[in-house]
DNA sequence: TCGTCATTCAATTATTCTGTTGAATGACGA
DNA sequence: TCGTCATTCAACAGAATAATTGAATGACGA
């Protein structure tokens, strides 16, 4: 153990960021982070958590380099580190979604008692579709789109992202959503826009909850 | 603590995932079980543990959805679950490798200082080959050569380079890979064939990514 | 049916992590 | 310079995790 070869210290740094996610509060932190920065105080108001206990974890994160402090007046105001923290918190979730039988059961329990805290929500998103201040992006593969999709929203598969945002007004800012609150696909689409210099926010949740809502959905063509 | 809702439940089961993925050993299993199936015995043997250490990690790593096992004579064989485990562990290494600068450091002073050289992309090694133009060796075991290999790779693990570059053409160059981007493998070789006279680049990443890339692997005959 | 052997379980100890408390730090505004 | 207040540190008890040992399982082959 003292005598450590390379490969080995390697593998013990990455061990330290995933053990750093590896703590419910601190992912919940992390996803808080995601929509802005934080002061301590903020955080733990939003958590229901003592403020020594969040400022402890926030130290375990800054450790292992996954949110970044900057000093604001009175205030530490904490943000992420990058995009690629989003990335890694998405396919630490896309492997709990396939694999554990029962986020299912909680996800369906999840809709019946859901709270507030998605960037964007359905009624949000209809007064900024109104008035013509936002882009809105179906993330979703094409088939999908054809089925249903909201209305005047465009088809931007995550693998065009990219493209796309190069022929995209860089100053208007872009709503991205997919099949749901716990699909990937929109935060991953949000982390690529926003490395790319866009300003993107997800959806609260995706297409079936907006059809289930009773609101109006496109047919394709 | 007691009382969870739904959403705190769900935080939950994705530290299970990401906890089960903080600890080096395990990552290194990780990395064993992206080449192939391997029996416990086998990953013991490998990674120089007492198996009933490897056994209970396995069983982290299984509750966690990561690996799957599956019975095959008198030996149960572990392999990744899925595809999403391997994308997991990318992000992992992407957010370690951008923020800590220690792994800057151990890079740098160890793999970086062995290769001075380019690396070789996928695509690039690709066109390579198909015009002839390198010898392509692959340096892991022969049990993980023989569980799939880039096509028309030879197997040379690293005990054999000096032997095998004898008869080997000096003026042709030589492209070395084997487990993947952190592997010390394919950097000893290519240093073992330049200190022997020989021309001699890494491809970029290994043999999981070559195949997470969809792009045709070989088993033995 | 029985022995073999790869694997898993159970129990132990050492270590690390968590959350709480209260005190210390240190930047800002007066 | 000093008080205020957001944040961090230090120290503790309780809980979880890690590695080791030896015994128990349970599927296969004879």
């Amino acid at each position: 153990m003292s005598i450590r070869n390379p490969k080995q210290a390697l593998y013990e740094q990455f061990a330290i960021v995933a053990k750093a996610l590896g703590h419910p509060l601190r992912l919940e932190m992390i996803e808080q982070l995601a929509q802005g920065a934080r002061s301590v105080e903020a955080l733990a108001a939003k958590l229901g958590q003592p403020i020594a206990n969040i400022s402890q974890h926030l130290q375990a994160l800054r450790r292992a380099g996954i949110v970044a402090a900057e000093r604001d007046g009175k205030f530490v105001r904490y943000s992420l580190a990058d995009e690629s923290v989003l990335s890694a918190f998405a396919s630490v979730r896309a492997v709990a979604e396939r694999r554990l039988a029962e986020v299912d059961r909680i996800v369906r329990g999840y809709f019946e008692a859901r709270d507030q805290m998605r960037p964007v929500s359905r009624d949000e998103l209809q007064v900024l579709m109104r008035d013509g201040l936002v882009t809105v992006i179906d993330v979703r593969p094409p088939d999908e789109f054809a089925l249903g999709h909201v209305p005047g929203a465009i088809n931007v598969p995550l693998g065009e992202i990219e493209a796309w945002s190069q022929n995209a007004d860089a100053g208007r800012e872009v709503v991205a959503y997919c099949r749901g609150p716990w699909c990937v696909m929109s935060f991953e689409a949000v982390a690529a826009l926003r490395s790319l210099g866009h300003s993107a926010r997800r959806l609260e949740d995706g297409m079936p909850e907006w059809k289930a809502a009773g609101l109006p959905v496109e047919m394709a063509a």
